[in-house]
DNA sequence: TTGAAAGCGCTAACAT
DNA sequence: ATGTTAGCGCTTTCAA
C-alpha cells in the first residue's frame, strides 16, 4: 500500500501539502492539486484506515454478537444490521455467541479494546436462563454504547429494539378465537427466553382455556404432540418459535389432520422452513431486517450523543396467513 | 479508555516501563511488575487494539465477502471461518455481495485499505454469470492476500477451497443406477453457477440416459417437474440444490409418490430446509464448516509465506441417506 | 500556498 | 532496572 509519505517524496513536496490536496482543501494551489491526484490515482492510494482511526478516535466499524447464525431470524437482522451500517459508511463485525455465556463473554472482550465504536447484542440463551447480566452491564463502565435487540432485561439499563411479543401473541389468539376455533394449542422450545415468555403470558392474557406444551427438546414435544391429538380434538396451534410450528406441523400430517381446515397452525417465525413447509405455515412475521436496521440506527444516534436517556424501539409483527 | 500514559503518569514511571511491565518482560523489576499489573487491572486497562494494529502492521481482521447469508450453506460455512479465526485470535468482517458484482466490488473496496490482513471470497452469481474477474485479480496488484471459497474460475490464478462437486455427481448417479434406479432426473436452479456446471457434466459422466430440468425461476421447475412426471414413469431425483430439492419433494408428494420407494431423492445440500423436509431429503453433504475453516487455514498460511505456489483444497462431500 | 511539528497509543531499539 | 526516542500513517494547527 502506498502512502502519503511515498507519495510526497515522489512529489517533492511535504507529506501535509499532499493529504490536503487530497482532501481537495481550499490551502492547495490547482496546480498542485491535479499533480497529487493524478500520481494518488496512479498508484491507487487508499488512505490507510488504521492510521486514520487512530487519528480520529474511532473505527467506523460496529460490533455485532449475534446468539445463532442457524437460525434465519438472526440472519436477516444481521443482513439489515450489515446494509444500515455500510449505508452509513461503517463496517462490521460479528462475533457469534452460540448461545453461551462464555462465548459472549468473549466476543465482549474481543470488542472491549477500541476495535469497535459500539456494539450490538442479543443476550445467549444461557445468560437470559441465568438471569446474570454483570457482564453486559460491565460495558457501561467501559464506555462502549451498545444496543440490545430482540432480548433484553429488565436488569439491563440500554437503547433496545424488540418486538412486541406479547401483543402479537395475544391478538393472534384472538384471531383464532374470532375465527371459531375452541381448542388451541400454545406450543413451545424457548422456554428460557424472554421472548418466549411474553409470547406465552401475551397468549394466555386472550384466553386461559389453553393448552401449553413447553418443552425444551424436540423429541419431547413430538411425544407430548403425538399424545394429546390422540387424546382429544385441538383445532389450532400457535407456534412460540418456527421449530415448534414445523414439528407440529409434520406430527398433524402423519396423522391425517386436514390443514388448515381442521386445524390451522400460525407460528411464530420467520424462516425458510415455514416458506418451504409443505403446506404452507401460517406465520407472525417479525420484520426481522427492521430490528437490524433500526439497531444501527439507534447506535449511531448513541454515538452522536452519549448523554442522551435510553430509547426503546418496538418493531411490529404481522400475521400472515397463508393457505386458509 | 485508560491508556499507557495515563497508567504511567499515575505510578510515576515512563510509558515504556508500564508497557515492558505488562508484557511481563524480564528488564522489570517484580516490584515494579506487581505495581503496574495492579494498577492495570483496577483500570481494567487493554491495549488499544487500533494503536498496535498501525505499530504491527497487521490487523489481525479477516475480511470475508459472502453472496448470500440466507443460504445455510454459506452460514455454515461463516460459521466455520468465525471459529478458526477465532482459533487463531483473528477477527471476521463481514460484507455480502447479494450476488452482485457490484456489491462484490464495493465489499472489496471496503476492506483495500489496510482494514484487514487479507480477504475469503465467493464470487457473486452474477460475477460468474459474466465471466469477469479483474476486480478480484486486481487484489493480486494491491497485494491483499486472498482464498477463494466453494466458487471459482480458472481465470484466477489463487488458493482456493472448493468441493469435489464433479466427482460427487458423478458417484450419486452411479449409486443410483447401482440401486436399480432407471429414470433418473437431475434438476437444477443454478444453471449459471460454476458449481452447477461442474455437478451436471459429473451427472452426465456417470450415465447419458439422464433427463434434465435446469431453470432459473422455481415456477419454471415446479411446472416442467410436474408436466414431467404425469409424462413418464421416474424412479430417481437428483438434485443439484437443495432447493430444487425440497420443490421436487413437495410435488412429488402432491402427486402421491412413495417416497422413497417408489422414488428416491437425493439433494446436494446443507440445509435445515432438507433437514425439516418431510420425509427428511437424502442429502450430499457439502461439510460447509470444513469449507470455512481450512479457507482461514489457507489464508493465514498465506500470510505467513507469500511467496508460495498457489494451494487448492478439495473438501470431499458424503453422500447421506435418509428414509431408505 | 506550502511546510514543520505535534500527537493519536503503542512497541522496541537504544541510551542511561 | 528504568527512561528516551523514534516511528507506524494520518490530520491539523501553527508558522513561514
Amino acid at each position: 500500500m502506498v502512502t502519503l509519505k511515498q507519495l510526497s517524496k515522489e512529489l517533492g513536496v511535504s507529506i501535509s501539502t499532499v493529504s490536503k490536496a487530497l482532501s481537495d482543501s481550499f490551502e492547495i494551489s490547482e496546480r498542485t492539486k491535479k499533480k497529487v491526484l493524478a500520481l494518488a490515482r496512479k498508484y491507487n492510494y487508499r488512505p490507510n484506515n488504521v492510521a486514520v482511526n487512530l487519528r480520529a478516535k474511532s473505527t467506523k466499524t460496529i460490533g455485532v454478537i449475534i446468539p445463532n447464525i442457524f437460525n434465519h431470524f438472526y440472519t436477516k437482522i444481521l443482513s439489515g444490521i450489515e446494509q444500515e451500517a455500510k449505508r452509513n459508511n461503517y463496517k462490521v463485525i460479528v462475533s457469534i455467541s452460540n448461545e453461551t455465556v462464555s462465548s459472549e463473554k468473549e466476543g465482549i472482550s474481543f470488542f472491549s479494546n477500541g476495535s469497535v465504536d459500539g456494539i450490538l447484542l442479543a443476550p445467549s440463551e444461557e445468560t437470559e436462563k441465568l438471569g446474570n447480566y454483570k457482564h453486559i452491564s460491565a460495558l457501561h463502565q467501559k464506555e462502549i454504547p451498545f444496543v440490545l435487540f430482540d432480548r433484553y432485561s429488565e436488569k439491563l439499563n440500554s437503547d433496545k429494539v424488540i418486538i412486541n411479543d406479547f401483543d402479537s401473541a395475544k391478538k393472534t389468539v384472538k384471531y383464532l378465537i374470532n375465527k371459531g376455533r375452541e381448542e388451541i394449542v400454545v406450543v413451545s422450545l424457548i422456554k428460557h427466553l424472554s421472548v418466549g415468555e411474553l409470547r406465552k403470558k401475551g397468549a394466555f392474557d386472550a384466553s386461559k382455556k389453553i393448552t401449553l406444551l413447553e418443552f425444551e427438546k424436540e423429541e419431547e414435544l413430538e411425544e407430548a404432540f403425538l399424545k394429546l391429538i390422540k387424546r382429544k380434538r385441538i383445532d389450532a396451534v400457535l407456534a412460540l418459535d418456527e421449530l415448534s410450528g414445523i414439528i407440529t406441523l409434520n406430527i398433524a400430517r402423519t396423522v391425517a389432520f386436514k390443514i388448515p381446515e381442521e386445524l390451522t397452525i400460525i407460528s411464530f417465525s420467520q424462516g425458510v422452513l415455514s416458506e418451504y413447509s409443505y403446506p404452507k405455515l401460517s406465520t407472525i412475521n417479525q420484520h426481522a431486517k427492521e430490528i437490524g436496521e433500526n439497531s444501527v440506527q439507534l447506535l449511531l444516534t448513541r454515538l452522536k450523543n452519549k448523554e442522551a436517556s435510553y430509547k426503546t424501539r418496538i418493531i411490529k409483527t404481522a400475521l400472515e396467513i397463508h393457505q386458509t
